[in-house]
DNA sequence: CGCTACATGTCGTCC
DNA sequence: GGACGACTTGTAGCG
């Protein structure tokens, strides 16, 4: 079975050898098959098997009775790395998936699931449309129409099984450590998107608590006068020291830099840290960073002896932007 | 302007009004607009100015030499409630996008885009391939090929504004409290659908600590022998508690459930439930419940004199299991 | 709206 | 691979 890929272009009938077709339909259409071909990228195939005239019984694929033509249904060659499919059958659906999750692509289906999961929990979600996008690194979700959050997800590096049983389209997503396992039934498809994305672009993230940390570090003062940096990020036995100050009287200052109002949890971090630098006989002082405190934080906070310094991030922003001014009025 | 909606099926011509066309191109095609029509749901409208001959200077709309059609670009009852567009125009994708959003529609679009956040935290993120999706209720997730996680997203009840500036699309995603806005700019897009989805049933989630509250409370005994549940979920000051008992000596044992391995956190969590109903003066007992702990927790648990009971979710489960089997034994 | 605690949290990062 | 903390965490429940 040799052929060239440009003669797939347009229909072409292709000899494959004798089958018996007994009272089959006159026009047989094969399940669709995919192929990496090389003018047209990743293919889905179909074959057409027609009969011409109608002959009874056994008959030869070499009869001039029998037309066999391929013809590519999809090809991301043409439709510029992407196969899209409106309302595919469950059997091309299939064919796109298979060749979507072995080619790493990243797939959006769209189509009425229920939704089976087993691991760590489990859950039920009963049939319904959903929007599902399994992704190049094996990453998915599973959307309902509303809701931020995926009612049902599993992360990068899931193994992926697809079949067809009972009339519906099975998708099993897996994953090891922990075992977890979730299954897809779709009862039918709405619309189906294999695509190769290219992003190699880098994302900056600049949190709040990160602008707190440097602001403080480059104006010190902003917090108390006098204040000098030791150490940022230090790792202790009780966890991560934001920053570490010695102040005007050579006392040890823990701080803690929240970027909203701070709760109890935030306390008791703080005050862990400074009960285990207190273990080593100095002086020290904790002193939580934050634009506001709940009641029960400040309770905690005045109960254990540590200081609260209200400070919002607009502030710290505020002290950045007065550094860009003044370094480019140095350089201008 | 009135006309069936069904001679939209196929182009009709419709007289305007006069309109002067100067030196414009022959054919002017009309930035697609949206209707929703009777017989048809929501459309999708383009209007096509044709010069059959071509005059000079001011031309009369209802000149002969001026054809006015009007087509169906898309229509959601068409296609069974859903607009499907490959490699639209921003201007078509514009339309879409309006109507999705102001019909409370589900749109995934995929296109090449810079993402801008502002916010409790600000990032960019420079031109590639996304997956967009804004659900029907404004919620906004904004996908990189790869990652389980949004790269930025937008919470339900996000506002949007949507149009063209220096031949991008602009996408804007706002939302009050905490304030943050959300810019994409797409250069162009690869596809784009607009869906009206069906998804009534309701999501039963089976967590491992419901689980083992659940097993916990029908069979007291698999943590200690002779506990008596007294009161289940029970709010105090310092939070609230999961379990509240009285073990055979008449002490209250408090329990806290972790369904995977405890931290630092739990213990302390513990001990202020403790804490607080000792102040009340009676002896008080404290249970951590889990099927490890941490290092650290297990050193801050002695320290303060709290206790550890291992059990993992299985050992949950088997004891619910094990009473169903004896209720389905003793019903038959 | 503020606060608490949970989550199949996920994700980076150190060990 | 385990432990640990941060997150624009989101989400539910309660006052």
């Amino acid at each position: 079975m040799l052929f060239s890929a440009h003669s797939l272009e347009t229909s072409s009938s292709i000899f494959l050898g004798s089958y018996v077709l007994g009272k089959r339909p006159t026009c047989i259409k094969s399940h669709p098959f995919g192929l990496e071909l090389p003018q047209f990228g990743l293919a889905v195939l179909e074959l057409n098997f027609t009969l011409t005239h109608s002959p009874q019984g056994h008959i030869n694929l070499e009869s001039q009775y029998l037309k066999v033509t391929l013809r590519i249904v999809y090809s991301d060659r043409n439709l510029s790395s992407r196969i899209t499919l409106e309302k595919p059958s469950l059997e091309e659906s299939l064919e796109v998936f298979k060749l979507g999750i072995s080619n790493r692509r990243t797939i959006i289906v769209v189509g009425e699931c229920r939704i089976d999961y087993f691991g760590r929990g489990h859950s039920e979600l009963d049939y319904g449309d959903r929007v599902v996008m399994i992704k190049s690194d094996g990453a998915l979700m599973i959307h309902r129409p509303f809701g931020l959050e995926p009612v049902n997800w599993q992360p990068l590096g899931s193994m992926y099984r697809v079949y067809i049983e009972n009339g519906n389209l099975i998708v099993e997503a897996y994953r090891r450590s922990p075992e977890e396992k979730i299954i897809m039934t779709f009862k039918r498809i709405l619309f189906l998107t294999s695509l190769s994305l290219k992003d190699d672009a880098s994302f900056r993230l600049y949190t709040s608590e990160e602008v707190m940390k440097k602001a403080f570090i480059k104006r010190p003062e902003i917090v108390e006068k006098g204040l000098r940096v030791v150490s940022e990020e230090k790792k202790i036995k009780s966890g991560l020291v934001d920053c570490l100050c010695v102040d005007l009287n050579g006392r040890i200052v823990v701080l803690e830099f929240k970027r909203n109002r701070a709760g109890v949890d935030a306390v008791e971090q703080l005050s862990n840290y400074v009960q285990e630098l207190r273990a080593g006989g100095s002086e020290v002082r904790g002193v939580l960073v934050a634009p506001s405190l709940t009641r029960e934080a400040y309770d905690k906070l005045k109960s254990l002896k540590l200081e609260f310094k209200r400070l919002s991030v607009e502030k710290f922003i505020e002290v950045l932007e007065s550094i860009r001014e003044r370094l480019r009025f140095q350089t201008s």
